[in-house]
DNA sequence: TCTGGGGTCCTTAATCTA
DNA sequence: TCTGTAGATTAAGGACCC
């Protein structure tokens, strides 16, 4: 017996189909049966959200530039995500899922893993738990989901994606081993384009050629930890803990422009709402973060990072935005029009909220002087044409 | 060719510190 | 006190996921 084999442990991975895109067919009869596509607006920077599977005919996917979405199909319905709707209806899926075990880790908005672990007594047969799970959730959401169960996580999660929509597919211990053998390694976590192109140029396209494969120039290729870890996937060997309630980590909020921005009041008012949205959710979720991040993408896609931790934990939007801009204006990034720009946080103080509190007030009066001064600083980055808005600000 | 937004985790290099 | 070093921490970037 193989590592795989030796559990008797029972994880489900529950994958809702397609779900912003079945969300609006469900919500909108007039798009059922019709190729739906949500996420940016045709004609507008963004890529693919969800694609129903009448749109996936066309070979329009999730993540795909939505101007190549368009050209595949410009009959689609485009429509622009109701992130309100889904977050409505993904809590009335964890809901039902619960009513199967209160073991169940929330992986994103429409995906679960369950540790169905002694359930059978109860309810049957993994098979039988899968069926119930998804008759549960299309009782209460007229949506379907497609389920895999396996040992473990990597299974189970392998499983759901094996066969969808509307899928359940059973991954014994003693099957585990045939039933990678012929997968893509890209089927495995953590593959994704780069390390694609590792296995390719090492001429291993299947989970059995990458266990056959020889260890030394999978390690020189992709470096020990992660050859490591791809061999325990393509032995079936993987984590099958279950976490309930996984903690966050950070906090984010980018945005890109639609046209590429040298206007240094156009940034720092971008930025304002940015710091205002992050420290809107930190609040709600009494969190104070130590480290303030600001991400810049200028023109060409050329994307940096800058980080300050600060002395004291903090939720306060205005030492978000004086962080952030302090960090733009301070660092050595080129002069660039800027096409994206974000702010996070991270790293939350133990009490966060008490200490964010004593922060926020010793800089209450942190004078707006000094964000005009930097303003000018940067706007000077870009040349006298956009310097006179700096100076118009002061008057 | 064109690449959103909100996340997590890993690697690497520089710096700090015991 | 000096020096070398190992380990921790910080910062930046990259890969990946949904």
């Amino acid at each position: 017996m193989t590592e795989a084999q030796q559990t008797d442990r029972w994880i489900a991975h529950v994958d809702l189909d397609a779900f912003y895109a079945s969300c609006e067919q469900r919500d909108n009869p007039e798009y059922r049966g019709r190729p739906v596509v949500v996420g940016a607006l045709p004609g507008r920077r963004g890529v693919v959200a969800a694609a129903s599977y009448e749109a996936r005919e066309f070979g329009i996917r999730s993540a795909m530039p939505i101007s190549d979405a368009y050209r595949r199909c410009p009959d689609a319905v485009y429509l622009r995500p109701d992130m309100r709707k889904y977050s409505q209806v993904s809590r009335q899926v964890f809901a039902v899922i619960k009513t199967i075990t209160p073991v169940v880790e929330q992986a994103s908005i429409d995906e679960a893993y369950l540790d169905i672990s002694g359930l059978e007594k109860l309810l049957g047969p993994p098979a039988a738990i899968g069926q119930e799970l998804k008759r549960r959730i299309h009782e209460a959401t007229r949506l379907t989901a497609s389920v895999g169960l396996g040992p473990n996580r990597l299974i189970a999660k392998l499983g759901s994606d094996y066969q969808k929509p509307d899928g359940l597919t059973v991954v014994r211990p003693d099957e585990v081993l045939d039933f990678l053998a012929p997968m893509p390694v890209t089927n495995l976590r953590g593959v994704g384009r780069r390390t694609s192109r590792h296995f390719d140029e090492l001429g291993i396209r299947t989970v059995a050629e990458l266990r056959a494969a020889a260890p030394g120039a999978l390690e020189q290729k992709l470096g020990p930890r992660a050859a490591a870890s791809f061999r325990r996937q393509a032995d079936g060997i993987a984590s099958d803990a279950v976490v309930p309630g996984r903690a966050r980590k950070s906090i984010s909020k980018e945005r890109t422009f639609n046209e590429d921005v040298t206007d240094a009041i156009k940034l720092h008012d971008q930025l304002r709402e940015l710091a205002a949205g992050v420290a809107r959710i930190a609040r709600r979720e009494n969190l104070a973060g130590q480290v303030i991040t600001l991400k810049i993408r200028f023109t060409g896609f050329e994307t940096h990072t800058r980080q300050k931790k600060l002395p004291q934990a903090t939720h306060d939007e205005r030492v978000l935005l004086q962080t952030a801009w302090q960090l733009y204006t301070d660092s050595d990034l080129p002069r660039k029009a800027v096409r994206l720009i974000g702010v996070g946080i991270s790293h939350w103080s133990d009490n966060s909220s008490q200490q964010a509190d004593l922060f926020d007030s010793a800089t209450e009066h942190a004078n707006d002087d000094r964000l005009l001064d930097t303003i000018d600083n940067v706007t000077d980055r870009f040349g006298s044409g956009k310097l006179q808005l700096g100076v118009n600000r002061r008057q």
